[in-house]
RNA sequence: GCGCCAGUAGCUCAGUUGGACAGAGCAGCGGCCUUCUAAGCCGUCGGUCGAGGGUUCGAAUCCUUCCUGGCGCGCCA
């Protein structure tokens, strides 16, 4: 039975991770000492004949969406009353009552169609400020990933042309994900592919030439399918610049040369973008290098040895719809030629031998259609279908002003990464890169994106980060001084939404993990701009420093709280934390 | 024709992996600057979660059929 039903893969966006057990995360911890105390209690009431079914399902502890509800709520009531034959409600009362003594809790109480809602003392809340301090930029930091390696391979745009703002997004989406599973303990690579063999670059190579006779005035014909940029021409230029004396060349001699040159000239230029972007890479691949080193040769032969392959009309097929893809696929034409998808596989067998145990590829929508092939590859290969993850990045729709900008593709003349980051700025960029799931298209607004008001996300919460660092200037003109002793700030934080705060400050490590592992940067700036909301709010209804000591010293604890973790997220975005605005 | 992704408030989108009365921003309307940055805050209006059926204590979420939009179905990369 090879066949595998990958609607189901593609759904399965999960890396394998052990369940969250971290030593010192207050969330985490939380979670399962509740799950010991509601574990304990129902042990007893088997014993002591109050239940009878003597099974104990999983318990499931969650954070109830409404706070009104409490700080963890479970429905294990709820789950018990088929087998116990009882109303979930009358099981909840039970243990409520069982319950009820642990110091824990502030309330423990049934509410609802039988959900038990559980609400801590607020001391115990507060503890998680002087862990924030404590850590500073570490808080949010776990080892779920235990260190396993994983590769993560994005942009790898070809080196003939320059980025436009679809692999903006890709670039801003696989930088973000490599930053969240590095801070989740996972061992990180991140790799860009060059796609340095092949029909595009002799394409380039073609290109360029045509374009260096011109400028030499020369008459010629430009390919038809030549690429059509603006830039061939500064290409040429800098290639004429660097050859002298080309005449004793064959045409084919020619070509090479101006493949070599243009593939080089325009890896700079990705790099300098890229680098203008905040994206940098562990590790850029050549496609070429499979050839050179026989990789390509190798790998084949592994296939046709596993019997993977087959003949057919002089060409080199893979058998994939053995493995849920619709047709077979041509790994070497009947020319003898190897076919992009031949490196492709190579590339991909060649990244597990090289250790990485999972591999995320970032893709443009557009290539989806490659899914299948790719994942049956590696089911072929007896790899498990989440042992390769793919990132679909969906289109990025360019807008000034609501309306859309128009992008020519066939004349190459198209908004390129670099124009958008000059004109609006990195932060802006990548955070509006950021802002959708990456499977649903985006819309990217220019105008919005340089807008300096609370219109754009971008500015309302990088001011929130501002704001408490202008409190700090205010507070050391004053004397004040942060306290060091965060038990002491703590007790002077009564106000409701000072607890409200806190909890959602508790919640930042969870939301790292739950966004890592599901490779969901976007979770992430939903986050800070709640925790940006939650700020600004409290700041217009209460002042920090005050006339109050004590109070002074306990808000500041708490807006620097906020602070350090503001910046933490922002950081791990790759967006800027300012001090000022 | 087949496949993938989406369909939630006027617009752009979230929705903690099946939980409690469906949320936010923008747009609209009405308020707040001699006090730590108004790049901010407060209030108000707004939804048959594309449609039907199913699964169960419980569905925007899972299954199924249909409708609509985007993309893809090369011995191109």
């Amino acid at each position: 039975m090879h066949c595998l039903d990958f609607t189901e893969d593609i759904t399965l966006r999960k890396l394998k991770a052990p369940v969250s057990q971290t030593k010192e995360e207050n969330w985490p911890i939380m979670k399962e000492r509740l799950r010991q105390l509601i574990h304990g209690a129902l042990e007893d009431a088997f014993r002591a004949g109050a239940l009878t079914s003597n099974e104990i399902p999983e318990i499931q502890i969650e954070v109830p969406a409404n706070s009104e509800h409490g700080d963890f709520a479970s429905n294990i009531a709820m789950v018990m009353a088929r087998a116990e034959k009882k109303a979930p409600v009358l099981i909840a009362g039970l243990l409520v009552e069982a319950l009820k003594g642990s110091e824990l809790f502030m309330r423990v109480e049934v509410a609802g169609p039988g959900f038990i809602n559980f609400t801590l003392t607020p001391s115990c809340w507060f503890e998680v400020l002087e862990q924030i301090h404590a850590q500073g930029p570490n808080y949010g930091t776990s080892n779920v990933g235990q260190g396993r390696r994983v590769q993560v391979e994005f942009v790898s745009a070809n080196p003939t042309g320059p980025l436009h703002i679809g692999h903006g997004r890709g670039a801003a989406i696989g930088d973000a994900v490599s930053q969240l599973l590095a801070k989740v303990g996972y061992d990180v690579c991140r790799e860009y592919y060059i796609n340095d063999a092949g029909n595009q670059v002799v394409l380039l190579g073609r290109s360029i030439l045509q374009r260096a006779r011109e400028l030499q005035g020369q008459q010629v014909d430009f390919p038809e399918d030549g690429y059509q940029g603006q830039y061939i021409y500064d290409i040429a230029k800098a290639f004429l610049n660097e050859q002298k004396d080309l005449t004793s060349l064959s045409e084919d001699e020619k070509i090479k040369l101006c493949i070599g040159f243009g593939v080089q000239y325009v890896l700079n230029w990705l790099t300098r973008d890229l680098e203008a972007f905040g994206v940098h890479f562990d590790n850029w691949y050549s496609e070429q290098s499979l050839y050179d080193n026989a990789l390509v040769e190798k790998e084949l032969a592994k296939l046709q040895d596993l019997g993977l392959t087959y003949e057919k009309e002089g060409a080199l097929w893979f058998r994939t719809t053995d493995y849920g893809d619709d047709k077979d696929r041509v790994l070497v034409r009947s020319d003898g030629s190897p076919t992009y998808f031949a490196s492709d596989v190579a590339y991909h067998m060649v990244k597990f031998e090289r250790g990485f145990e999972t591999l995320i590829d970032v893709w443009g929508a557009d290539h989806h259609g490659y899914v299948p092939r790719m994942k049956a590859v590696l089911a072929g290969l007896g790899h498990a279908p989440e042992d390769l993850e793919i990132l679909m990045i969906q289109m990025v729709n360019l807008l000034r002003a609501g309306k859309p900008v128009a992008m020519g593709k066939r004349s190459g003349e198209f908004v390129s990464l670099r124009e958008v980051i000059d004109e609006v700025g990195r932060d802006a960029c990548r955070f509006f890169f950021l802002m959708r799931r990456s499977d649903s298209q985006l819309d990217f607004d220019l105008e919005l994106a340089k807008q300096k008001s609370a219109e754009n996300p971008v500015y309302y919460v990088q001011y929130a980060h501002a704001r408490v660092c202008s409190i700090n200037r205010n507070a050391k003109e004053l004397g004040v001084h942060l306290p060091e002793n965060g038990k002491c700030a703590t007790e002077n934080l009564h106000l409701d939404e000072e607890l409200a705060i806190t909890k959602l400050l508790a919640r930042y490590p969870d939301t790292v993990v739950g966004a890592a592992l599901n490779y969901e940067p976007h979770r992430i700036v939903y986050y800070l701009q709640e925790l940006a909301s939650q700020f600004h709010s409290y700041y217009n209804r209460f002042r920090v420093l005050t006339d109050e000591v004590n109070e002074s010293l306990g808000r500041l604890y708490l807006v620097n709280s906020v602070r350090i973790v503001l910046e933490n997220a922002l950081n791990l975005l790759g967006v800027t934390a300012p001090e000022q605005m």
